[in-house]
DNA sequence: GGCAATTATTTCAAGCTTGAAGTTTTATAA
DNA sequence: TTATAAAACTTCAAGCTTGAAATAATTGCC
């Protein structure tokens, strides 16, 4: 997958542009990794559940987690989990469907986010600081439609 | 991560567009990673592992495998072993430097290689199908350039 | 030569991820 | 009503991933 095509041909444009995207991801996603880890002893995946939650202070249902980021339902249990016993989060059973549960960020949670959000969205520049913001806009508009053709299938 | 900013500041066209890569990279991983799973019984990182094999038949070191595909050296440790599992893989120990071994593709690797390969191709092709091949060679212009700015410090 | 540092790799624990199977609760319909 | 299906979650096994610690072989220096 990160490996690329040596030769040349109909569809080896896309093919090429596939690879540069996921090393770029891949590359920006492992140093936040590693700084969310190193200065806030936290996670990729537990980061994304609060910048979830964070965002909708009425809560989430575990399912509207899942399909938000992507992820599979058994997923988001384990992290939303771990973010429970860290105090961050909390499991409140709804009286009206007794197979949900809300989850929200607690005080804490709030707080906690809020610092690391602050950090993330500063690495992220510096770790972009190449692309300029002008480029950064038009390159966004580029990514925002790809997906129309093929996504919702079945 | 896949989170999005609400508010506007500087920075924020930046991290507008690090949410859109990783949405974007993660739908197109995802919907790979099913395919290989359900037309070939494989992984993305033992695909990811043979297209590198694949490119040098004289065959790559575990530590050479690690770097080139951005990964650590206990992880390809892991691939590799299943690949052999599999005979699509053989590590052979050399004489001169006894720590090491090469890792080559089989015969059969490299067949089974060839058709998942041709396969992964058209796919690309398919889910990139929004994008022109010739927004596509600009696209993948802006990111070649963009890690030169940190990557390799320290 | 002999010993410390370096290099290549493996092992391991903890956590992330999926898809399938199982549980509990709610909705549907004969 | 009461089966039956559907929905929301959880559990589980298998595999991926990292970073740290352990092994083994080589290199460099005295």
């Amino acid at each position: 997958m990160v490996a690329g095509p040596t030769s040349t041909g109909p569809g080896k444009d896309r093919l090429r542009l596939w690879i540069r995207l996921l090393r770029a991801s891949r590359t920006i996603e492992a140093e936040l990794r590693e700084r969310l880890k190193k200065e806030f002893d936290t996670t990729l995946p537990r980061f994304d559940v609060m910048a979830a939650l964070y965002r909708s202070p009425e809560g989430m249902l575990m399912s509207d987690l899942s399909r938000f980021l992507l992820v599979s339902n058994g997923n988001v249990t384990g992290i939303v989990d771990r973010l429970v016993s860290e105090g961050l989060v909390t499991r409140a059973r709804r009286n009206g469907d007794r197979r949900t549960s809300m989850v929200r960020l607690t005080e804490e949670g709030s707080k906690t986010f809020a610092a690391i959000a602050a950090a993330h969205e500063s690495w992220v520049g510096e770790l972009l600081g190449t692309v300029s913001e002008d480029e950064a806009r038009r390159l966004t508009g580029m990514l925002k439609s790809f997906r129309s053709n093929w996504e919702g299938r079945e």
